[in-house]
Parts: structure tokens; C-alpha cells; sequence
DNA sequence: ACTGGTTCTAATGTATGCGTAAAATTCAGC
DNA sequence: GCTGAATTTTACGCATACATTAGAACCAGT
């Protein structure tokens, strides 16, 4: 145990280090696995990794297999569709209840961050720390949205697509505008405009939506 | 093992079990329960209990704890409220994009069933036959929306909210006009009007969320 | 009697071994 | 050479034993 951020279990470390090697690529998508050799590479027993797998699963991030071992869930242009219109309907809603709830600056004050941080990103053509910044956004939204549940699933559909994003964000245009409209988002909360709130996020999605799509086939990535 | 019905796994069979544990009540709301005795009243050891405590906490229903066994998860009016909010935006997409599909008399069909077993259930006032319809016309209608995502979601709310719908069952009044909503739904549906089917969909929710939170309230059901 | 620390207990977290069933291989028969 | 049945392999499903640790109980000192 040399390691000090032991993450208080086995099972949470497994969860984390598979998380990693899902997302990074390592254990590509479509590609099997056994218990045994997650657990060898992971340096503990068949349990944890057991566990966390069926964690995992619960997420679609893979799929359990009777005696075929564990497939890395592919992520396929329907996926991405699919993914975007649930975003699109429960990130909507969440704009509009976080209008309808006269927030405070302070309680805006994380998104306004947010949008900072990806300008800095783009300024600098950093495209990692805009995803990151992004990521906060959209997460912040929701939680202003105070619907516990929209913010499990929206965090689901997230790591669902992380791989397919992590590509498409290099081959995509600079995300330039972006921030604009997440500031007349920021505003229409602040005015508690619950219906302009949920038009702008849902068409944000929507554009979202047409833009990755199209990158998709143009590429031919047709799994991810 | 004299039982012929095995479910292939115990694994499987203790996710059956549990939830049918959980759902008549048996296995009350907010109470705490020992790994080991759940165990030992399911008759097998506690790993395949274990994983199927694991998976049921994925959808909601239980609590792993850190060594204070799992709790069974409580249902109260906010969450009634976020889970008709999800399946309102959700529901309503899905029958959207079911409208949109150009759908035969054939797909429809199991809808049209499902609304004719509705009838009959409340001609004589028998309300599981018709909640038991019901699900499956909410499954279909979401299945034939065509995202895999939302039908899975909106079964995992559907289970979520199944104890405390089975308590307002017998106290709401009798559903006596829902079955017009339904066929306003599949004829909309069937002639391709994908916003009339929407907003028919979104409004069915809608009011239901309100019946529904204030029979909860005047009935003083405040966690179920 | 109260407080601080220690010990003890018990429930979970993890490792391990075995039985089982599905897949792969082999071999017999045609 | 091919098909299909028997055998072998092997990966998982599950049981069991052990380690760990949170919380309870207890004890000593004031």
C-alpha cells in the first residue's frame, strides 16, 4: 500500500481506475474483458472489480455478459442522438425552474465562473480546459434546477458520450460563440425568464445536437 | 430446489424477490436491513444479495450504507414531483418522435389493447387490471418513441414511484376519463401530429402531478 | 458523575475456492 | 472431408472465510 489516496475502498478505486481506462481509450469500446485480468491489472481480487462493473453497468458504460466477460459499451451517431434529445428536453426544463427560482448572484456565481473559464480556454486555444469548464456549466445548470434526478441522468448521458466528445472535440470548430449564448442563458435565469431560459437551452442542445452529428458522418466515425 | 421457476440466477431471483420485498411494503420505507439477514430470509448467501442490492441501488429503490445496511429508499412528494417532471418532458418527446414515425395500425395496436383492458378494468371497478394497463400503455408509448435511453429511464421512475402509487390507487378517484386522453394520444399519434401528441402527453402528466401531490398532501403522506 | 481513551463487537469489504454451465476442442462415425 | 456428439476447458456464479473498520461498550482517571 504504498499509494496514500487509497479512495477508502476497492470498489470505489476500481470504479475510478475503470472509468479511466474506459473513457482514455485503453479498454476501447466494443472490446471484451474478463473478471480476471481487470482484477490482475487492477492489482485486487475479482470482487471489487465485480462490483464496480456492475456499478458501471448500471451507467451503460459496459455490459456484462454471461461467461463472454465485460464489453466496453459502443457508442454509436444513435447513441449520440439519443443522448441529445434527452439532454435537450431535461436540460430545458432544469433553465426553466432554475429561472423560476429568483436566484441569487451567488448562486449564479459558479456558471458566470464557468463562462469565464471557457473563454479563457478558447482565448488560449485550450480546448481540454474549455470541455472542463463546460462540463461545470451544464452541471451547475441542472443543479440550479433543483431536480435531483435530472441531474443523476444528465450526468449519465455525460459519461456516456465522454469518449465520442473527447474526439470530436479536436475536429470540431473552435468553440467561439458558445459563450455568448451561455451568458443570455445566465441572464434569462437572472430576469426569472423561465420560458426564454428553457429556449435557449434547449435550442443550444438542439444546434449541439446537428453540429456532432453531422462531424460524426463527415468523419465516418460511426462507433465510438 | 423445488421451485421450477429458478430465474436462471440467484442473482437474478434476489433482484425479484427484493423488489417484490420492497414494493408490497414488506420491506418498508426508510428501514434499515442487515446484508446478512436479507441473506438468510432469501435463502442464499449474501454475495448474489449483495450484487442485487447494488443493481436496485442503481435505480433508486435502496441505500448501500457504509456499514449501517441498506435503507430502503423513502418516496416523498418531492420526489413524486421531480419524477412527474422527468416523465412529463420525457413522455412527451417520446410521443412526439412516435407521431413522427408514420406508425401502423399494427404498432399501434398493443396501445389500442392496452387502452381497451383500461376500460374494462375500471367498467368493473377492478384498479390493479388497470393500473397493470396503464404501465404497459406508458411503456409502449415510450417504446415507440424509438430512445432507448427514455424508455429505461422512465421504467426506473416507474418503479421508483410504484409503492406510493399503489397507496393512491385506492384513494384517487376511479379513472374514469383517462382512457379518452389515451385514444386523444393514439390518434394523434396515428395521424402524425407530433406536437398535438406532446401536448397531450405533456398535459396528461402535468395534471396527473397535481392530482396525485394533492391527494398526497390531504391524505398527509408525506414519505411512502 | 463525567470525560477521554481504549477495547470490543459486529457488519461490511475483500479474497479465495469450488461447482457449474457455456464455449471450444477433439474425436468418432459417416 | 465433414458433421455432430462427447470431452475438456474455462470463466463466471456463488459460498465461505478472513480483514477491516465504524460504532458500541467499557474502563480509568479526574
Amino acid at each position: 500500500m504504498s499509494n496514500t489516496e487509497t479512495a477508502s475502498s476497492n470498489t470505489l478505486l476500481a470504479i475510478t481506475q475503470l472509468r479511466d481506462l474506459i473513457f482514455s481509450g485503453r479498454l476501447g469500446a466494443g472490446t471484451d474483458h474478463l473478471e480476471g485480468e481487470l482484477a490482475e491489472r487492477l492489482g485486487m481480487s475479482r470482487t471489487p472489480v465485480r462490483e464496480a462493473l456492475l456499478r458501471l453497468e448500471c451507467q451503460g458504460l459496459v455490459e456484462v455478459r454471461r461467461r463472454k466477460g465485460v464489453r466496453i459499451t459502443p457508442f454509436t451517431p444513435k447513441d449520440m442522438a439519443e443522448v441529445y434529445d434527452v439532454l435537450t428536453e431535461l436540460e430545458g426544463l432544469a433553465a426553466a425552474r432554475a429561472a423560476a427560482r429568483n436566484l441569487s448572484d451567488d448562486d449564479l456565481a459558479p456558471m458566470v465562473q464557468a463562462i469565464a473559464d471557457m473563454e479563457a480556454a478558447v482565448a488560449v486555444c485550450n480546448r481540454d480546459d474549455w470541455a472542463a469548464a463546460d462540463d461545470i456549466f451544464h452541471c451547475e445548470l441542472v443543479r440550479l434546477g433543483g431536480n435531483d434526478r435530472i441531474s443523476m441522468i444528465t450526468q449519465i448521458m455525460a459519461d456516456q458520450m465522454r469518449r465520442a466528445r473527447l474526439v470530436i472535440l479536436y475536429i470540431r470548430p473552435a468553440p467561439m460563440h458558445s459563450s455568448k449564448e451561455h451568458r443570455k442563458l445566465v441572464d434569462a435565469i437572472r430576469a426569472g425568464d423561465a420560458d426564454l431560459a428553457k429556449q435557449i437551452q434547449r435550442q443550444h442542445r438542439t444546434v449541439a445536437k446537428g453540429l456532432l452529428l453531422e462531424l460524426l458522418e463527415r468523419h465516418h466515425l460511426s462507433v465510438l
